[in-house]
DNA sequence: GCAAAAGTGTTCACATTACACCCATGG
DNA sequence: CCATGGGTGTAATGTGAACACTTTTGC
């Protein structure tokens, strides 16, 4: 029942698709953290005589025996020793000439981690945290990948909770507020967000203080997963463009 | 100064990598139409013998000249004869064994088709439409990627007007409320949303009216993609979770 | 006591929802 | 004239935006 066809077709037709087995795959993660009240992210200096000082997303290539979200995984482990890691797939880049050594077609993901609770596994190539507002110029098409990752961000912020794995368990409004406006660069109105982040109900005061700051100590709160994940979600359908 | 390092690194290294070499790349497209008030997608019989006689996307390698959008819009005119569709890059499957055929790394992209524009190139492998709800096991992994599909078109419709590329030209509120009632799953009021629609200024009334309806015939109206365009786009900002 | 940020309510404009009747057409 | 869906408005409610003063702490 097979038919001929002039082109393979991997989906509906047993063919020798040998020669098609010619790509390589990566994974580039664009790994954000929060520093100084301003949106960061975590960089690498690339060794590729192409490339050679330019900076670089931390990325891998994925084994034959891995998918993607384990290759991610393990990229952000091998790199801050950070496990449980909030992680989201983003997009897939595959300009023909992207890679200097072939056909490599890569993946994207963005993750969100804690400044202060990684350690760097690997102080060479100049890992470090950089301002994302400050970053002009990449290697490959990290940039591209960056900006990217950075609208999804952005996007995502707005509509699941995920920006509390940015912080630590206790924060502040404050702190939580100046997270929202690095990453969407707007103000926001005090009033306003914190009548909107206590209406959501996911914000449990944990009756403690914030301590050595030269002003009014404000409280400090965490956020409820329980809660969040118990409220019957919205099946929120509008039409908004 | 380049670092010995255990594993290879594509970002940073200059390594032997020939040997991740090894992976095909593949695109899924999920095509949806809209026809009999049903969100429809279009599906092919696969002829591989592990999954014969099972529903499958429309997909296809790609080569080693081309890039992921390529490859989606070469298959897209290849099985429907158009271009110029609405195409969207959705997600990457990677699961280890997900192709019998070897490593297969594929991108799911989903598109908006006007089922009576499109002529099937290639009328072999019972190629036609399925009602997206009707669809309960797929070749490979295509259930998965069906849904993800869908999920990605739900979320997005409400997002930003695409959703005119699934009707003519030439449509009528009715068309336009039992499309988005189709994909969404929902009831609509009719008043709030004629209102809603007017409101957004992007209706043009081509002062032409339904044919060849047992009922009062209605007016049709286009989508003016200029004055979408010319409108500044909304920055809207809040928090909604 | 001064600087710096915490904490707190009200008003207004606008958007969303719920809801019912007459109208135009085909048969 | 009947069946079918087209076309229309209003009132109530909810949401987002703007806005200023008092309190608490460190120094």
């Amino acid at each position: 029942m097979a038919t001929t066809r002039k082109k393979p077709n991997i989906n509906i037709t047993p063919v020798d698709i040998s020669k098609y087995f010619g790509y390589a795959v990566s994974v580039d993660c664009v790994i954000f953290g929060f520093d100084e009240n301003a949106l960061k992210v975590l960089l690498i200096k690339s060794d590729l005589p192409e490339f050679r000082d330019q900076w670089s997303l931390l990325g891998d290539l994925v084994r034959l025996s891995e998918d993607l979200d384990t290759a991610s995984y393990r990229v952000l482990r091998e790199r801050t020793g950070l496990e449980n890691v909030y992680l989201e797939q983003v997009h897939t880049f595959s300009a023909v000439d992207r890679h200097p050594a072939g056909r490599v077609v890569s993946t994207a993901y963005f993750s969100l981690v804690n400044v202060k609770h990684y350690q760097l596994r690997q102080m060479d190539n100049e890992l470090h945290w950089h301002s994302v507002s400050d970053i002009q110029q990449m290697a490959f098409d990290h940039k591209l990948i960056l900006d990217t990752c950075l609208k999804r961000l952005q996007k995502k912020v707005q509509e699941e909770p995920i920006i509390f794995n940015l912080l630590e368990k206790k924060f502040s409004l404050r702190q939580l507020q100046n997270l929202y406006e690095a990453i969407l660069g707007v103000q926001l109105d005090r009033r306003n967000f914190r009548k909107k982040l206590f209406t959501t109900g996911f914000l449990s005061d944990v009756n403690e203080m914030e301590e050595n700051v030269p002003h009014r100590p404000g409280k400090l709160y965490t956020f409820d997963q329980e809660k969040y994940e118990r409220a019957s979600r919205k099946t929120f359908v509008g039409i908004d463009f």
